[in-house]
DNA sequence: TCTGGGGTCCTAGGACCC
DNA sequence: TCTGGGGTCCTAGGACCC
């Protein structure tokens, strides 16, 4: 999709629920407006944290990522509810078909957050009017608040979204930064965390005005490419645009989980692993891709973690597949201390449609005779000379190397033997 | 009694090639 | 003899976000 016209000056929305899963479940259930409520995960299996909390919890103290003993010490009157994450992405769904209505300028950024381009949308009047428009609609027909921050850029209007919760409406002007955004500590800042905010406290970077004036040579010194990227912002520059496409050019997928005791114990682990890799195989299918690399995650009983990956020369897109290198990779790696977490992801991942020449090939193959599937090779060698897969058959063919998943050994029992 | 699960992007070193 | 410099790919890890 074409952009609006980058030479006139962009607004851009940036919308943001509130509180989004704990007003979810306050639109469901009327009951449990006005009191403190959390959704966390299960405690009985220490997954027992804050993941999202409504302003009566928050105002006790109640945080993000706090495990949930310490929440309730906090908060004794504390309501808390398992995600219902079916839930959540009907209401998301509904949300951004309330946007699109607006402009086909949408990008998503996760369940509970996306970005508009309304710099050609007039229909409900100015911006400011159309943000009360979109914001009333969200409650009227979702019973939902969301705050809504308008600026020139993505940055900016992610920044303006921020200053005013629930239900706020903000515009972050360029020439309002030195007064809204500059006083700011630097750590509120959209992309720089508890690491990043440290290192900058060293060279006496303290809020995002002395970001926005430090010496970028300085910066670079510091944080590598990113420290540009940041002065810049602190700036108000920031030219990326909105890509409503962005959210269908995954890149990974992935599945982990923490178990419920440390263990050693490898039927338990085999069981575990099973079931990642069933999940990642249900959610590529699902979408409908495939992938050319599987890393594994593995989180020791002291939190030490590592995550150790393999890249192979085939498409996976079978569970069996997955399975086979993720329990590779582990055998090789895991050094038999008690194990907290696993994870499975695939890597480099591709939707069918995009890799045509891979599918035609394998389609043709199974009828080809040894011979019609020689010269295919040939010809489309030469054509997409850096075809892995073709890559791949031409090494085993000929190095007669020995098949290491299923999926290169079905091949080889079909084409390798004279 | 600590700290989930889903992602993205960037960096850095080594291998390998020209 | 003893070694440049650029580019790409692969792997591991870190930082950040929701």
């Amino acid at each position: 999709m074409t952009q609006p016209s980058p030479k006139k000056g962009r607004v851009i929305y940036h919308i943001d629920m509130n509180c989004f899963y704990a007003s979810v479940e306050m639109a469901y259930n009327q009951d449990l407006k006005g009191k403190p409520l959390a959704i966390a995960g299960n405690p009985e299996e220490r997954k027992g944290i804050i993941v999202t909390s409504s302003y009566e919890a928050r105002a006790k103290g109640v945080k993000t990522t706090m495990p949930l003993w310490q929440a309730r010490k906090l908060c004794p009157e504390l309501i808390v509810m398992r995600p219902n994450f079916e839930r959540y992405r009907t209401a998301s769904k509904e949300i951004f078909k309330i946007l699109s209505e607006v402009t086909p300028y949408v990008q998503p950024v996760s369940i509970d957050e996306g970005y508009m381009d309304v710099t050609d949308s007039q229909q409900h009047g100015n911006p400011i009017e159309t943000a009360y428009y979109l914001q009333e609609k969200i409650v009227k027909e979702l019973d939902l608040p969301c705050s809504i921050g308008i600026a020139p850029n993505k940055f900016l209007a992610k920044m303006a979204s921020d200053m005013k919760k629930p239900l706020g409406i903000t515009v972050l002007r360029k020439r309002e930064l030195s007064h809204k955004l500059w006083p700011l500590p630097v750590g509120e800042m959209y992309g720089v965390g508890e690491k990043t905010a440290a290192k900058l406290n060293t060279i006496e970077v303290n809020t995002i005005g002395n970001l926005a004036n430090k010496d970028v040579y300085q910066l670079k010194q510091l944080l590598g490419v990113n420290g540009e990227r940041l002065k810049n912002r602190a700036n108000g520059i920031d030219t990326t645009p909105v890509d409503p496409d962005a959210i269908y050019e995954f890149k990974s997928i992935g599945s982990s989980q923490t178990l419920p005791q440390d263990t050693t114990d490898e039927l338990e682990i085999s069981k575990l692993m099973n079931q990642l890799a069933e999940s990642v195989d249900r959610r590529l299918k699902r979408k409908q891709a495939v992938g050319r690399s599987v890393q594994i995650t593995i989180r020791y009983h002291n939190r030490r973690t590592i995550t150790r990956s393999k890249k192979v020369n085939m498409y996976i897109e079978k569970k069996s597949d997955i399975l086979h290198v993720a329990n590779e990779l582990f055998q090789k790696h895991w050094d038999l201390e008690p194990i907290r977490l696993l994870g499975i992801t695939v890597q480099d991942v591709d939707e069918k449609q995009n890799i045509a020449h891979q599918l035609n090939l394998f389609t043709y193959e199974q009828e080809a005779s040894k011979e019609k599937l020689y010269s295919a090779i040939d010809s489309l060698s030469e054509k997409y000379g850096k075809n892995p897969f073709i890559q791949w058959n031409e090494k085993n063919l000929e190095e007669k190397e020995q098949p290491r998943t299923s999926f290169q050994k079905d091949f080889l029992d079909d084409y390798k033997r004279p």
